[in-house]
DNA sequence: CACACGTGGAC
DNA sequence: TGTCCAAGTGT
């Protein structure tokens, strides 16, 4: 009987429980941007930046995209690019891809409400079942659970469960246990204050079990295994992708950038021209042959590369070797293809990588002008 | 299911 | 320096 993952759902006292978890909630929570108030599209947004991201690098950028976006329809009528100009630096791109889509989706099939059912929340695009849990729970004050990384750790810990949380299928396991333990008089505050206590609490290494509200219902912290929970089996090391890139100027000082493809790593984001690296043929030969070919570009190449750029993505490192250079004759612009003078390339949105690489360009004019 | 998908911070 | 992340979702 002590074998099945949620056994120790029989002696819990689930009142007491939730008392101590929500009076803790309630007196300690955070001031958060997103905690003001309870607007459904607030809620919503915040926990899209939220996925895999900290809270203190959420906030700045909530702040300025609700300056800018205030409301579904602001957000719905904006065009991509300066959507994703406004989530540059903050990652995982399809995120706020996604979520500019399911706006429209949700202004032109609910008149601009976001919709109260787990059904139809579920089906918006990257609404999955955290966050649909989350919408339902915070802005709705539905009994649905929302299980995060953090979740899963606090109760694996409370009571105590040995599943490894790296597997898609255990999140159910946890999912059951919510729907077990959740306050339906305060399933916002249940469902945050896990997640709080998660995140200043009961942390991945070294919880602060002394300060924790609630020690007295945690298997683990009777036995001595909040340094062994929650299992969670890492995941493989990352492969290395080596580039080539080019910033390249014409003769008007203007920038030649390029718009990635509408899907994949980086997806709609610019960049500067790079190609990867070939093992026979030399950076600087490669490079010139690939703008020739995909631009039909007649470059010159400066001979060494200014910068070698290493990024580490979460699963592959690039490392990118980058050339200076001017532009000959014309370069055709297109939807995906422009020249840009270098006050304009702030309107574009750019990786992090790409960000490098002209920081380093424009430490190198400073030091060699004209 | 396993893997793609970003970034910056902690230890 | 390397490893593991931090409020996951799509395919």
């Amino acid at each position: 009987m002590s074998n099945t993952p949620l056994n120790h759902l029989q002696d819990f006292n689930i009142t007491a429980f939730q008392n101590d978890l929500i009076g803790w909630f309630s007196r300690e929570q955070r001031d958060l941007p997103w905690r003001k108030d309870k607007d459904a599209y607030k809620v919503w947004v915040s926990e899209i930046m939220l996925q895999q991201t900290r809270v203190d690098t959420v906030i700045p950028y909530f702040e300025r995209f609700m300056e800018k976006f205030p409301t579904i329809d602001d957000l719905a009528l904006a065009d991509e690019e300066s959507v994703l100009k406004a989530w540059e630096g903050l990652g995982y791109y399809s995120r706020v891809r996604n979520l500019h889509s399911a706006v429209k989706e949700v202004r032109e099939l609910y008149g601009g409400m976001v919709p109260d059912s787990p059904a139809e929340i579920s089906r918006l695009k990257g609404v999955g079942p955290y966050t649909a849990g989350a919408i339902l729970s915070i802005a709705y004050s539905k009994a649905e659970p929302a299980v995060d990384g953090n979740v899963m750790r606090v109760l694996s810990r409370i009571l105590s469960i040995w599943e490894d949380i790296a597997k898609p299928s255990v999140r159910k396991v946890f999912e059951e246990a919510v729907r077990a333990l959740i306050s339906h008089e305060n399933p916002s505050h249940f469902n945050q204050a896990l997640m709080e206590l998660g995140a200043l609490i009961c942390t991945p290494t070294s919880p602060s079990c002394l300060l924790c509200p609630v020690r007295e219902h945690c298997h683990a912290f009777e036995e001595g295994t909040t340094g062994e929970l929650p299992v969670k089996t890492r995941k493989k090391s990352t492969r290395h992708v080596d580039l080539i890139a080019g910033v390249l100027k014409n003769d008007e000082g203007k920038i030649l950038i390029h718009k990635r493809p509408q899907n994949g790593l980086l997806a709609n984001l610019w960049e500067f021209p790079n190609v990867e690296k070939n093992t026979i043929i030399s950076p600087r030969t490669t490079l010139k042959g690939y703008l020739s070919d995909e631009y039909k570009a007649d470059t010159k190449i400066e001979t060494g590369s200014f910068t070698s750029i290493d990024h580490v993505f979460s699963h592959l490192t690039w490392n990118i070797e980058v050339f200076a250079g001017t532009l000959q004759g014309d370069v055709e612009e297109t939807d995906t293809v422009k020249l840009v003078t270098p006050d304009e390339l702030t309107e574009y949105a750019f990786p992090v990588s790409h960000q490098k690489m002209w920081r380093a360009y424009q430490a190198l004019q400073l030091e060699m002008p004209s």
